[in-house]
RNA sequence: GCUCCCGUAGUUCAACGGAUAGAAUAUCUCCCUCCGAAGGAGGUGGUACAGGUUCAAUUCCUGUCGGGAGCACCA
């Protein structure tokens, strides 16, 4: 099923305009000219407007009104079938007013819009890197934001016909594992650790760097751990393996628990190690590699950069040693179009200096993008700190969310068992804390305020939730729908019908700036907009036949998109809480 | 000191360089003998400051002020 939604046929009708006219003044430049076309609320300036005649004007050196005036008169004589009027306001923008009949002709196509129809043509192989947790470590609010992210834009990706790798890069090497097992060797227990892993490694660490504070020999001993790691002391490694195995069992129940979908793949630091040696010849060989303080870096001058560091004056590796090693890996392996980092804010000058050196290295420019939100801080406003200890596990906040939601549902629903009921709250606590986290754009910083995070009212999941549990439950009272009659329903009606037909706007703008949070509002704009119509409207309960079968079919396509907009967010579709 | 991110209603956030800057929350009213009141209707309230770029600036540039993060052997 081919459906052109309203915004392509306005962006087609105003294409052709321009092309008409650059071959009337034989002026090929206007075929460059970039413009909008924007769905509109209500009606005053449309159904759909365009600045289209601002960019005319420019390249044509007319006043913007009269390059609205050709666009218009072309498209008028091309005969839109489609388009009842088209209005020149605020000093030339182009205003297009539907048929009212147009909207009405596709209600029945609502139902069963998929995303086939949002297919980007592009198709594109595209890795996505998230999550990433650092082993022996419990996940953290950070993590939690980063996940939740990373997953629905991989969904999203998905959704629009990419090939989508999704991959996490868990951080099981570096110094801090030195440390780690310093202090394990030092203070730590084999029962205790096998009784509770993570919990017990983070203590080991904890108490590592307080004692570092009056024993600073310890630093050192690290680094020589972390050393002996490198060159392949047994061990050591059999240790990480260890704390490896139980931190992914982990990760693995708490993914589980969120509805974060599988990754295809979970490569640790680690694996990068063999192929370090390769990788500080070849920098050696290109001369990028110079010596300073011991220490081999690679100056990245002509980015306006400071210089990386790639080698520690004890010859172990760094982080961005095993980045560029990583990177390299995966061009070679799988040859994405584009790899997507979502990784903290904290991390771009890290991952700026990475992708130079990528650059350095002739691997095909502006792979990477470093897709960076702000940090999840603390009440005080400030950075939550692992080795100090103060940290707001991912655990504690998923519990929190679910009893939060949890005294909502005994609450209001009162005639379920305590079964259903248990099985909601967790269901709500989830989706609730999942869209909290996409909902703002991703550059604001997240002050931590559980009050804030689990409130279930206004722009939140319950809402979006509770909305389309009472249009389904209308749909399945009602059982088959009949054919109904389109041209029977009304303004209200037809607005929206036009905003289902919109879903196309969110996915591009969500997409456009790599963040939920346009896709989130539109999901909220129409289920406020199906509100609205549920309350002053009958549907099951409409007295004439046809026009009840029309509204049914309405509410089915809005349900419709909730599915395909929440599959994407990565919240669950529930039919009733 | 240098670099990056951010300053929008009391609060939390929207607005590809576009038209009368939108929501949520809080607060004050109203609505369940009709399909789920976790809902709906209405009132109040805002672009840190100073210049510049242009048909048009919350958005871009420069500077000031304020908050956060990063800057060589952590990741």
């Amino acid at each position: 099923m081919k459906v052109v939604f309203p915004r392509q046929y306005v962006s087609g009708l105003i294409s052709g305009a321009i092309q008409a006219l650059a071959h009337q003044t034989k002026d090929p430049s206007l075929l460059r000219v970039v413009f909008d076309v924007d769905y509109k609320e209500g009606d005053k300036f449309g159904d759909y407007a365009s600045n289209a005649a601002f960019g005319v004007a420019k390249i044509m050196e007319i006043p913007p009104l009269q390059a609205a005036e050709k666009l218009k008169a072309i498209i008028e004589a091309e005969i839109a079938e489609n388009i009842e009027r088209i209005e020149i306001a605020g000093g030339g923008f182009l205003n297009f007013f539907f048929r009212k009949d147009y909207f009405a002709k596709n209600l029945d196509l609502l139902s069963k819009l998929s995303p086939k129809n949002y297919a980007d043509p592009e198709r594109k192989k595209i890795i996505i890197e998230y999550s990433s947790p650092n082993v022996a470590k419990p996940m953290h609010i950070g993590h939690l934001r980063n996940t939740v992210l990373g997953n629905a834009l991989a969904n999203l990706y998905k959704f629009i016909g990419y090939k989508v790798v999704r991959w996490n890069h868990l951080g099981d090497w570096g110094t801090q594992f030195g440390k780690l097992i310093v202090a394990y060797k030092k203070w730590g227990h084999k029962e205790k650790v096998e009784k509770n892993p993570i919990e017990e490694l983070l203590n080991l660490y904890v108490r590592f760097h307080k004692e570092l504070e009056h024993n600073s020999n310890l630093e050192k001993e690290g680094q020589e751990e972390f050393k002996k790691l490198e060159n392949g002391d047994k061990e050591n490694k059999n240790l990480l393996a260890w704390f490896l195995k139980e931190s992914l069992k982990e990760f693995n129940r708490l993914y589980k628990l969120l509805g974060i979908k599988k990754f295809d793949k979970e490569i640790g630091e680690s694996y990068y190690s063999p192929l370090i040696p390769k990788l500080i010849e070849e920098l050696d060989k290109n001369k990028l590699l110079e010596k300073s303080e011991g220490a081999l870096i690679v100056r990245l001058d002509a980015f306006k950069l400071p210089p990386a560091l790639i080698q520690k004056t004890d010859g172990s590796t760094l982080y961005m040693t095993r980045e560029v090693a990583s990177l390299k890996y995966r061009v070679k392996k799988l040859n994405p179009s584009k790899i997507l980092y979502v990784v903290g804010n904290e991390q771009s000058l890290h991952f700026e200096q990475l992708f130079a050196i990528a650059r350095l290295l002739g691997i095909k420019p502006d792979i990477g993008e470093h897709i960076k939100y702000e940090l999840v801080l603390g009440p005080d406003g400030k950075k939550f700190s692992t080795r100090e200890g103060n940290i707001i596990t991912a655990q504690e906040i998923i519990s929190q969310a679910i009893e939060e939601s949890q005294k909502i549902v005994e609450e209001k629903r009162k005639d379920l068992s305590t079964k259903e009921k248990n099985e909601i709250a967790r269901e709500i606590g989830i989706n609730s804390l999942k869209y909290y986290m996409l909902k703002d754009g991703r550059m604001t910083p997240i002050v931590f305020n559980a009050q804030a995070m689990l409130s279930l009212n206004g722009n939140s999941a319950p809402y979006l939730n509770y909305a389309y549990a009472r249009f389904s439950s209308i749909l399945s009272k009602a059982g088959r729908i009949g054919k109904g009659d389109a041209y029977s329903l009304e303004n209200q009606e037809l607005n929206l019908i036009k905003k289902v037909l919109a879903f196309d706007d969110a996915l591009i703008k969500s997409k456009q700036n790599s963040s939920l949070h346009s896709l989130a509002d539109y999901l909220f704009e129409l289920a406020t907009q199906a509100n609205r119509f549920y309350e002053s409207t009958p549907i099951l309960t409409d007295a004439m036949e046809k026009r009840k079968d029309s509204r049914l079919q309405l509410i089915k396509g809005i349900c419709r998109i909730m599915e395909m907009g929440f599959e994407i967010m990565g919240i669950q579709t529930l039919p009733k809480i």
